[in-house]
DNA sequence: TATTTAGTTCATTTATTACTGAACTTAATA
DNA sequence: TATTAAGTTCAGTAATAAATGAACTAAATA
């Protein structure tokens, strides 16, 4: 195995770990180590030595995720991927749709608790009011990055 | 299924899609809607209806990830359980940690792609710089709710 | 129009993970 | 010291998810 292809195992494991899976980890693994920008679906299929039918699901799991891009070239009937260029932004709006969706599930536990008047309320909703804080803090810390980005 | 009944297993679905087990979202949906912090071992197999292996293993991995606490009571020799005060400090440590392991794996993809200069290149230093920049904002992050809750 | 090519779909297989239940450990009480 | 009680461990099973491979669609080319 070389370093290139242990590279791209390892990306596999780490992305299996946070929700995708290892084929879809490969795919990014091998992407973020490309040497071209233009990688087929064959190219992958190659390096990657899977069906084409992984290679296909899980392509279009990155696509919806938007941490991959799909680009054509005039006169080849091939479809070509790449590293999402706004994968970073993306990353962000995922993360804002979580911190919305565990806010939900808090204000529910206070909705059915609603009479009572203990410390567990009392850390609900201190745990909603971070939830608050964090979504008005999500747009800030975008805001930063891109200052600091630009300076 | 009471209301209460479904909000437990409807955690336990929101934390199995965020990377635990559905028992182990299931026992903090317990906890949230808990009356008293006295859960013991055995509410919540009564009330999760499920065994004593399955409960162990997840309460122990609840408490290594630190959303939930254990204590115990004088003269009594089981074990009770609630949500741990501290779980959203203990939340940013772990996505702190995520973001450590993300970093690194893209300094290797730089490392691997070192005499190369290309956009992909640009792109990957783009994404670790990124990461720095989360990495210096997570405690300036975590200070500002500190000073927002005690004001 | 027939053939080739690129990629999708989906039933089946394979692999992984979670849960159960029974045997076990440890410690408290009788 | 025997018994009970609380929780752990782990082998086996059940449930879930991912990968394969073959049949398929759609579009381009001969």
């Amino acid at each position: 195995m070389t370093p290139t292809e242990k590279y791209i195992e390892d990306v596999g494991l780490l992305y299996e770990k946070y929700g995708l899976t290892k084929m879809a980890g490969r795919i990014l693994g091998y992407l973020m180590t490309a040497k071209s920008d233009n990688t087929s679906f064959e190219d992958l299929r190659n390096a990657l030595k899977a069906s084409k039918g992984s290679i296909s699901s899980n392509v279009n799991l990155l696509l919806k995720q938007a941490l991959i891009e799909k680009h054509m070239i005039t006169g080849d009937r091939k479809s070509y991927y790449k590293l999402a260029f706004k994968s970073l932004e993306n990353i962000m709006e995922i993360k804002l749709k979580s911190i919305i969706e565990f806010k939900a599930i808090y204000q529910r536990a206070m909705e059915l608790c609603i009479n009572e008047n203990n410390s567990k309320n009392k850390h609900l909703l201190e745990i909603i009011k971070y939830y608050d804080f964090l979504e008005k803090e999500m747009p800030l810390l975008k805001l930063k990055w891109y200052n600091e980005k630009h300076s």
